[in-house]
Parts: C-alpha cells; structure tokens; sequence
DNA sequence: ATAAGGCTTTACGCAACGTGAAGGTCAATA
DNA sequence: TATTGACCTTCACGTTGCGTAAAGCCTTAT
C-alpha cells in the first residue's frame, strides 16, 4: 500500500506539517516521488514512522531519533542511559518547583507577605547553592566541612515564622547600620549595636558563631561585588564600613 | 547606587542580553537611559529582578510573569494553581517515560529484540487509550463497562514473553491469512485456519471471548482506516476477505 | 591619541513544528 | 468539458528565551 503525506498523517495520528519536516531534515523520506512531486510512502516508511514516534514519546530529540534510526549500529544503551539521567534531573528539578508553587500558594493564605514568601523559598536553595560555590571550599578549609555542612542544614531547615523574623531583625540592623555611619566610628555605641544585630541576623543561618568568621564574613562582603552593592545600595561605603565595626566587635 | 546592563548581570547572575531582552519585552524596563543611550538600573529595579528570577526559577514564562509583576492586583493564586497542575502533569508524564525508557535499556539485555519492545512498551498505553478514545463508548454501552475495563487492565499486564509469543502468533496469522486469500473464499479451510490463529491472537488482550465481539471487531476493521491501512499494506482488499471469513467462523 | 573595554541596535540561529500564502494536481460533478 | 473542491507543492514567517556575532558609538586609561 503506497500513501501520500495526508494518507500517513490520518493514518499515524501526525500532521502533514511534521512528515513534510521530517523529509526535510532528512528523518523520514518518502520511498518516492510521483510524477507530479507528490510524497509517496509505502509499507517500510509506516514502520519507520512507528519506530520514530515511540522515540518521540520518550522526549529523545529528533535529531538523536535520525541517529537511532538511520545507523542500525548506533549505541543506544548509553544513550538511553545517559537520557534518562537528564529526565531525572527534569523530574527532580520538577519536584521542587512543584513544592516551592505549593508553598507559595499555601502562604497567600496565611500572614506571610508575597514577597516575603518569594524572597525565603525561591533563593533558599539558591543561597545555599552559590554560598557553597563560592566560598565552600574556602570555608570548609577554614573551619572543616561540619560547619559548612551544618549551615546549610540550618537554612534549609528555616521555618517561614523564622525567616519573617530574620527579616525583621535585618531591617533593624540596617537602619541602625545607617544611623551609625552618620557617627562615622566604627567603634561607637550605634555601629556596635548594630553589629550586635547583625550577629544575631546570622545566628538565624549559623550553627555556631565565631568572631574570627563574623571577621571573615566581613571581608567577604567587602570583596564581593554583590554584597557591596547590596549594602552600598543604602549608603556609599556602608560596606566597609560595616567590616570596620564588625572588626572592633570581634576584637581584630 | 546605579548599574548599567553588564554590573546589574554580574550582580544578578543573567547575562546582559537577557536584561535587555527583558527590557525590550517590557518585563524589566531600566530606571532611565544615560544621555549616551545607556540603559541604567536602580534599586527597585534590582529587587524586580529578584521577583522575576523568583517566578523564572519556578518555570512560568515570562508572559505570566509580566502579568504579575506589573498588576499589582494579579489574581495570583489561581494562576499558580493552573501552572501547579500543567506541572504535576509533566512530573507524572516524565515519570511513564522514564518508566518505559529504564524497560527499554533492561530490554537490550535480554533476549527481546528493540523493535518488538519498542511496539510493545511504547504503544501499550497509546492503544490503550486511543481504543478506549475510540470504541469505549461503543463498547461499553454494547458489552458493559466490566470487559473494557477488564481488557485494559489485561492489555497493560501483558508481559513481554507474552508480547512475543503474541507477535509470533500474529505473524502466523497473516501468513494463513494470505493463503487462504489465494483461495478466494471466506469459508475454505484455510480462511477458517487463520480465523483462529487470530482468535487465539485476541485472546492476549481479550478477557472473555465471544463470536459477538468477533464479529464486531471485523466490522471496525473495515470501517477504521488505520486496520484496513494495516492489513492492506499486505494484500489490497485483505480486510475486506478477514472479515467476511471471522463472519463465516462466527455464524452470523 | 590610541587602544581596550563597555555600551548600543540589528539580526540570524536553536527545536519542532503551526499556520497561512500562492499556486499546481487530481477526481468528480454540472 | 469546464469547473469545483480537495488535495498536493514550496516558500516563509511566528513561536520561546535568549546566545552569538557584527558594526559602530562611548568612556576610560595609558
């Protein structure tokens, strides 16, 4: 039995569009061409089109399919394999964003703000991920793969009452930061109260306080371009500022 | 503070051409433009940012996301209720594949050719459904709800050893088919020799058998294009010749 | 003054087709 | 036989979210 483009497609449950892409990038061609240009397909063509759907079904691309299809010895095990490693990743990833819109949902029922709620889950994960790349190896050198290891443990593990708190006490430490810089001292009463909030901001993601890392952390954010424009962001120079007070508070 | 295209990238971590994406879109428009042209951010446009990576991160596009970020008064939830739902179907729809594509690799290493696993586990479920599309009702309103049910539930526990044996059985079915075709009559011997192979044939997926059903099955074989398409690719006129035969062998 | 590096707009490319537009072909009917 | 009407053909643009030059202006440092 021999049919054209439109024959197939009802036939197949495909469009006339697709077969005639398929031609096109060489996937599926036609046995002949009529005397009038007119794709004929036969027999061997419709078992080809099954084979290629059934890839299709399975998200492999199209251009993987022609691989699989038109070279009898390519080497699908690993490449079945490794494409299932990425449709885990998907499924994963797809795991979480479900959970997190879950989330999201549920606490425009509750008191917490929209974009409170943004801010906590969509960069809680993140936070960790570009903490970790960034200054994981330096830290986990520093002060052992327990403190990192915990940390991380700890932000994930920040309940939304916790982070409305945590956001609360770092509005106040910014303000009273802002005050201090009017003093222009590191060292006064103002700068080293609000110092004192900042310690307890990060208690919110620290298992364990230390002054040489609060020290350590204030050379971070003077010499990360991201914290310096979040902080410079109120103030020019608030930054260095801040490192300056947070070294008198830890005794450097 | 203030940022250009390339400062506000590094600070956010997207590149400069999805900002200016963003602001050719009207998702993300700069503070104001420099007296050169060039584009400049300020704080709020920062914290938008944040949002809309927020909303990015959970895979809404960014159509939704202007819509949400520029209407204050967005009816949120139900739009992430929809997107929650497109979502799940996905996870669940990734978890088949994934599925059928681990079977897949399992199969390379037993005895299962790849084309008849490809047939078995890639259409199973697309049968399933199109069957159901397509004569449920029919068959349902005609035999009850009990055997439609019963033979979906039969088709999806075939095994693959069954798959094959079905196969071979088929085989030998259309080559007695073809035979008897030679005959012409619908009655010969022969006819009634491939009759049965395909009664057997159907007993894979058939939980119950009856010259009733039989006789139904051949008549949607002549009116369904896609059965007529199969076994004519054979023999022109083959269904035609099968049906007439399943009605001798049926009595009707 | 010149080079380096930022900025600009313009525009093609990617995947897998959907959707016309403009025009040839084929079978059946008036 | 001429004309529908239903096919078929080849362009070619639109979709989503940018990546990646190309060509040229702006700014800063040497």
């Amino acid at each position: 039995m021999e049919y054209t483009v439109h024959q197939l497609a009802k036939l197949s449950g495909v469009s006339g569009r697709t077969l005639r892409y398929y031609d096109e990038i060489g996937l599926l061609k036609p046995a002949r061409m009529s005397s009038s240009g007119y794709r004929i397909y036969g027999g061997k063509e419709v078992d080809l089109l099954q084979q290629i759907l059934f890839y299709r079904e399975l998200d492999v691309s199209l251009e993987e399919i022609t691989k699989i299809i038109h070279h009898p010895d390519f080497d699908l095990v690993p490449a079945l394999q490794q494409h299932i490693q990425k449709l885990q990743d998907k499924h994963a990833r797809l795991e979480q964003i479900i959970s997190t819109v879950q989330k999201t949902i549920e606490s425009k029922g509750g008191g917490i703000s929209m974009s409170d709620h943004e801010k906590f889950e969509g960069f809680k994960q993140k936070m960790i991920d570009e903490n970790e790349e960034k200054y994981g190896k330096e830290v986990r050198d520093k002060y052992g793969d327990q403190l990192m290891d915990d940390s991380n443990a700890k932000m994930m593990g920040l309940s939304e009452a916790d982070y409305v708190r945590m956001n609360d006490i770092e509005k106040s430490f910014i303000s009273e930061l802002k005050k201090a810089y009017e003093t222009g001292d590191p060292a006064s009463a103002e700068a080293q109260k609000a110092v004192d909030l900042h310690r307890k901001w990060l208690a919110f993601t620290w298992p364990k306080y230390s002054k040489e890392a609060h020290a350590g952390l204030a050379d971070m954010y003077v010499s990360d371009e991201r914290f310096t424009a979040y902080y410079d962001q109120h103030i020019k120079g608030l930054t260095v500022f801040l490192r300056d007070a947070i070294y008198v508070y830890a005794g450097k």
